[in-house]
RNA sequence: GCGGGUGUGGUGUAGUUUGGUAACACAAAGCCCUGCCACGGCUUAGCCCCGGGUUCAAAUCCCGGCACCCGCACCA
């Protein structure tokens, strides 16, 4: 079964409406898959449930922006230039190879002329008909909520820590799009970018979560169960915040199906961590078909983005935090001697002065080089006295650290189908269910007729309105022997079955069918949307 | 991107060696039957990945493309 679960899932996925590989009348793309019916219900789930958490549950702020991306934004966050497979062309065949792959010669004319250059792994584009002015289809969610952080920083009353959350598609133009879902080149990603004070990245709740345990495999390779509280402690999670968010992760996972078994905690080494992220810990997957696999990546970005936006725009991306009493700090600092700028340097003294001041003085300085308009100037100690003052502040002024929850909801989702996967056999024959939760099932209830006369449908059809009416997708069925009827629910995770029979036109009752046990309880036709609802 | 393999109703397969009316199971639709777990009866619809070539004739042989699978490489 190990070899063959990813085609068995894949397969039922296709037939039941889960998945359908995109414009496969034109003979498919490989890296995109399209979400069918089914398959967008239960997507919607998971993108819902995940909101409960981020949302509702961390009180944070979701927020859209768009896809495509103009050059500059994606330039000043590096992807420009760090997102990118080193490649070669040959000048004569035009054939392009991995850079790795080629030892001077092109492989297939032979020809000696090759033509160093990148391939982008981002999607290019164009704005506008006239301008041309190019961009890219974005290949994280996270730099949309970077370039409005003045915004956000406003919106949330200027208080950190903060989280803000996009839900939505990201593009990577992958050199070989393996493995089906697991690695597209258009996908769903859920990331969360929390703002956190430097060094102030303890958490309010780690208390809620410091007991809870965790399986970590270390920078080291070592691989451990420990509680979250004692890994910060140990330094092995480099703050309460990451630490928390590995929690959180870990408990959204098993929410939606993941088998709590199946996951691990993977720390980035230092030399695979990306260009943005000084810390890093992978949730990984078990698969039966594709061994661990990241899912969710929890990355400390500190203030790497804000602080290239602020770079390349000059908007002013910091945070400002007040003192709980005002502080009186004696400093240090250089006083221009205008009278003899002034004399030597005309013109430029004033804009010399404005210079020397912003200088940080560090022990007694000989001279100083200031840049006036582009040019290199040495300023002689003479030109200015470094005296001690004392001023009052207020408050500090910082570039604010973002910790990232990333979510890729494509892998979510076909591991929520595999670890959720239950084939038995029932007379000879293969009986398939999956064991999803109840809160994921695309369906909710299938509601039955026994038989498909006296009076039983139409009982059933209301009870399928009532319970849609609130809510509650439910499925109407009369076809084939009930056996059949279940069993297509029970293939799809629908986890209960609500059957009409004629007990039901004497006492206004129905049976309801478990999916994993096959049990049978019987419930009063009034009393069925309620006793659905608490069991979501 | 390289090497190998595969591509037949919705799904899973047979047929390809040796060119000649494409088959089976399950699923699906309709009608009947039916007092609870896919297993009754009748009926219906639906397939040779795409393009080119060879041939009287191609699912079958050849060439190209695409997709999927395995390995290598790559990727977070």
């Amino acid at each position: 079964m190990k070899e063959e679960i990813y085609e068995k899932i894949i397969s039922l996925a296709k037939r039941r409406g889960f998945l359908y590989p995109s414009y496969e009348i034109y003979g498919g793309e490989s890296g995109f898959y399209d979400y069918g019916p089914l398959g967008t219900l239960l997507k919607n789930n998971i993108e819902n449930k995940w909101r409960e958490f981020y949302v509702i549950g961390e009180g944070f702020f979701e927020i859209s922006t768009p896809v495509i991306t103009p050059y500059d934004v994606l330039k000043a966050s590096g992807h420009v230039d760090e997102f990118i497979d080193e490649i070669v062309t040959c000048k004569k065949c035009g054939a392009s190879f991995k850079k790795e792959d080629v030892a001077g010669k092109c492989p297939l004319c032979g020809s000696e002329e090759m033509v160093e250059g990148k391939l982008n792994l981002m999607f290019e584009t164009r704005i506008g008909a006239k301008k041309q002015e190019m961009a890219f289809l974005r290949p994280e969610t996270a730099q949309g909520i970077f370039v409005d952080f003045p915004f956000l920083y406003e919106f949330f009353r200027k208080k950190m820590p903060f989280g803000v959350v996009q839900i939505g598609k990201g593009f990577r133009n992958e050199v070989s799009p393996r493995q089906g879902i697991i690695r597209l080149r258009e996908f769903s990603m859920a990331e969360a970018e929390i703002f956190f004070e430097p060094d102030e990245k303890s958490h309010e709740r780690f208390e809620e979560i410091k007991k809870e345990k965790l399986t970590l495999l270390t920078m080291d390779d070592e691989e451990m169960v420990m509680e979250a509280g004692q890994a910060v402690e140990e330094g092995i999670v480099g703050s309460e915040a990451m630490a928390y968010y590995l929690v959180l992760t870990h408990r959204f996972l098993t929410s939606v199906g993941i088998d709590k078994g199946r996951i691990r905690f993977r720390q980035h080494k230092r030399e695979e961590l990306a260009h943005y992220a000084r810390e890093c810990w992978d949730a990984e997957i078990f698969s039966e078909r594709f061994g661990w696999v990241e899912c969710v990546g929890i990355a400390d970005r500190s203030a790497h983005d804000l602080e290239a936006h602020m770079k390349a725009t000059g908007v002013d991306m910091r945070a400002f935090k007040k003192y709980d009493e005002p502080r009186k700090v004696r400093r240090r600092i250089t006083k221009p001697k205008m009278n003899l700028l002034g004399r030597d340097f005309r013109k430029k003294a004033v804009k010399i002065a404005e210079e020397l001041k912003k200088v940080d003085v560090d022990g007694d300085m000989e001279n100083v080089t200031v840049n006036i308009d582009g040019e290199e100037m040495k300023i002689g100690g003479e030109y200015f006295e470094i005296v001690e003052e004392e001023v009052v502040e207020s408050g500090k002024k910082f570039i604010p650290h973002v910790i990232e929850p990333s979510h890729g909801i494509d892998r979510i989702f076909y591991f929520i189908l595999e670890h959720n996967y239950r084939e038995t056999e029932k007379e000879g024959e293969r009986y398939v269910l999956l064991s999803l939760p109840p809160s994921m099932a695309p369906i909710k209830a299938g509601v039955f007729p026994l038989v498909s006369k006296d009076g039983l449908p139409e009982i059933a059809r209301n009870i399928e309105r009532i319970l849609r009416k609130r809510g509650i997708m439910a499925f109407y069925d009369e076809s084939g022997s009930i056996g059949r009827r279940y069993a297509r629910m029970d293939e799809i995770g629908t986890p209960f079955c609500i059957t009409v029979d004629y007990q039901s036109k004497e006492d206004n009752t129905v049976t309801i069918r478990f999916r994993d046990t096959t049990e049978q309880v019987r419930v009063k036709i009034e009393e069925v949307p309620e006793w659905i609802e608490k069991r979501l």
